[in-house]
DNA sequence: CGTCAGATTGAGCAGCTTCAACGTATGTGG
DNA sequence: CCACATACGTTGAAGCTGCTCAATCTGACG
């Protein structure tokens, strides 16, 4: 019973109830399974997919570059996640999106988006929802960077990672797994590596987190809400009729 | 002729073919309009509003504030924009709209939007597409904060404002009305006021902009955009079938 | 054992902030 | 019509946060 879209099935019963039928017409969406390497684009900037990749396994990235070649990291993506649901309607992608780990990709045809949004409109609104949510994360990482000090920043990603996996059942014991260099967290919170590195030792040191190889655990949760003013609203968790 | 979603009319044409029945559906789904003073709140943060806010005159900006009262604008609005359309699906406000000029709001019910996704799924997805240039422009505006110099980041949001105030009619002579503060500025790219000023200075003694009151007009559009790296893709303006 | 990617450390520096003062336009009450 | 208030823009000086450059350390792996 847990088929390609079990994670993604997971996520989408927190937001709202899904028929059984919904359910199959999700699984049956997904009409190919591709494998990537890490460090490979799963999609290109400039890229006019015909299809959308869902997240089955692994950790992507969106990210944009700039002619220096500096870059940015505009949003992670964890199992169940669509990593470019937008270019549905987009057409042309905006933005790169790179395999941060070895990721198993679902693909569906935006043509079967297209006859969801014609024949199921709830489950077609879910779908959007999800890039809302997408959305929401985009503000809050937008406040985090022009607002927050370079610390609270971290903080406030690692409580977001926290409950992003929660939602999928991939933490244990307090404790995630975060397959990514310090380099790509820095593009991600827009700071150099090597103050990446210093902010980690100082959520280290005040005993917030600890950290493992890619093993990431938080000791304080509490302490480490309050120091990023983390409250998860924005990642819309609860039931409701949508 | 011109009704209410007149702007709104304008921008969505410009991405796919709307058929003169959508374009009464829209004008019919604007129920009520309301009037918003500058500097009030048109949607407060955990509110959750039953109806949408197409702005319809004047200029809004989306908002966060942390605890320490330092404020982070996530997104500015002009005529024709849905300021939140996205609480249609996510329910509750994850920010504050306020009015940065005196606003003219057109009310959308979601019980409406719901029946279009209903009835016109063709229309649903431009009113998704809508969402999704959002996110588009959030990812750009984490991209100037995350890996761009204040002096490109500022001109790169005045080459956006050019682009969306084109699309609506509203530049005349490069010459836009920017009816906005240097200190909301400086909310909008993460800057200090103090900050923002110079970098005005910067950019008009280079001779890329003239400032005069609220006008703001751009001298040398070839070398602005460059120095901002716009390139306005990810404002989906190209007609597509979508 | 050598190699290589990634993590860590130190030192100097740049960009932006903060604080505080001052300038300027507009409006308002007496 | 003037005196004053208010909001916004401008300027200078000092300091902090985070960057850059460059070296060194660490662990995994062939």
């Amino acid at each position: 019973m847990t088929g390609l879209t079990h994670h993604l099935v997971l996520k989408l019963e927190q937001r709202d109830r899904l028929s059984d039928h919904e359910k199959r017409v999700l699984e049956a969406a997904v009409v190919r399974v591709r494998e990537v390497r890490a460090d490979e684009d799963i999609v290109r900037e400039g890229d006019r997919p015909l299809e959308s990749s869902l997240l089955l396994d692994g950790f992507a990235a969106r990210y944009k570059v700039l002619s220096t070649g500096r870059r940015q990291i505009t949003a992670l993506h964890v199992p169940g996640d669509f990593v470019d649901l937008h270019s549905f309607q987009l057409k042309v992608m905006d933005h790169g999106v790179l395999a941060l780990t070895p990721c198993r990709i679902g693909l569906v045809p935006h043509a079967v988006l297209e006859k969801i949004t014609e024949e199921h409109p709830h489950l077609a609104r879910l779908l959007w929802l999800s890039t809302l949510v997408d959305g929401a994360i985009h503000r809050e990482w937008l406040t985090a960077m022009g607002r927050r000090s370079a610390t609270a920043h971290m903080a406030h990603l690692v409580c977001e990672l926290f409950v992003r996996l929660g939602a999928i059942g991939r933490v244990q014991d307090s404790t995630i797994q975060l397959p990514i260099t310090q380099s790509e967290l820095g593009d991600t919170l827009g700071l150099s590596t090597v103050h990446v590195n210093r902010v980690l030792q100082e959520l280290r040191k005040d005993g917030l987190i600890r950290t493992r190889g890619s093993e990431l655990t938080v000791l304080d949760w509490e302490r480490l809400q309050t120091l990023a003013e983390f409250t998860p609203i924005y990642l819309s968790m609860q039931t409701e009729r949508r």
